[in-house]
DNA sequence: CGAATGTCAGCACTACTGAAATCG
DNA sequence: CCGATTTCAGTATTGCTGACATTC
């Protein structure tokens, strides 16, 4: 790398690699090829990771309002709005007033919904698999560990 | 992943936690929170990942055209324009007609960008302690070899 | 009134596609 | 003409902010 004399003001042996592998950019490459994974699976049958996290809160966690919803996956209470919208369009799910306190929607899933969820998770199952398809059952138990105590370390629950 | 049939009984049949915590979302979170903080950091210069790369890249390898510089970091060529663009205007890159081939620009790093990349790499190199601070040199060790191996199992470089 | 809820508009970054214009 | 390079326009997803009306 050519540079100007007298350039580089201070001691830098910076040589070592700017494209070191930083512990970020490592991350960013994994994150980057799996979720390009999941999108391309959940794509193939018109779903994303929304789609999937808020089925799987409805059928864990039973009807709900979108604050609630919004609190147990992540996504922005803003962000629900459009997801809901999309599954109801696609019949997965109902939204009605809560007779209760007619500020909310009472979200539910629908039988369709517990289909689709079933769906989305036998391809999640597989994408799983692909992923760690290069790991044995030790590695696989270390990555788990190592990156939930990272996310633990980092805040715990994060968006999606 | 999977649990053995039976392992984890619900009180009802949906048992299998949707939202188990699997490698795709252990990786989406660790990701999530890592850029987070990476973006937060660069952007208190005002800079973002592409311009690190790109900056990393020309110190690496010299004067390159924006195919190359697209190659060599996986950014997109459209992309590429962009962020060389934002380099140009904070004085970081020059951009000049290659005269042997003048289909080709030639991208060259300024003595302010070779300043500016010292300051990013102080920056990355203090969010990288930030990231791993929960990690002793083993599992740092680890950390690196497994998400090494995912990436070239992945098909090595990736996007950014 | 203050707080919660749903909704909409909009921004930023990343990833990615398509096409046009230029030059080899 | 084919192919490489640059550039622009545009799309989708995710993450996130602000504002507004309604209701508690």
């Amino acid at each position: 790398m050519d540079r100007p004399a007298g350039t580089r003001p201070g001691p830098r042996g910076h040589s070592p690699a700017r494209l070191r592998a930083q512990f970020g950019r490592l991350l960013g490459m994994a994150a980057s090829h799996s979720s390009r994974l999941v999108n391309e699976r959940l794509g193939e049958v018109g779903a994303r990771k929304y789609h999937f996290a808020l089925l799987a809160t409805l059928d864990e966690y039973g009807p709900a309002s979108q604050a609630e919803l919004s609190d147990r996956t992540g996504i922005y209470r803003s962000d629900v709005v459009a997801a809901v919208n999309e599954l109801v369009d696609g019949g997965y799910a109902e939204r009605r007033p809560d007779p209760a306190d007619r500020r909310r929607n009472v979200i539910t899933m629908t039988e369709a919904g517990n289909e689709h969820l079933a769906r989305l998770d036998r391809i999640l199952a597989g994408v799983n698999e692909e992923l760690l398809a290069p790991f044995d059952e030790r590695e696989r138990a270390q990555l788990s560990d190592l990156l939930g105590r990272f996310n633990e370390h980092m805040g715990g629950e994060p968006p999606l």
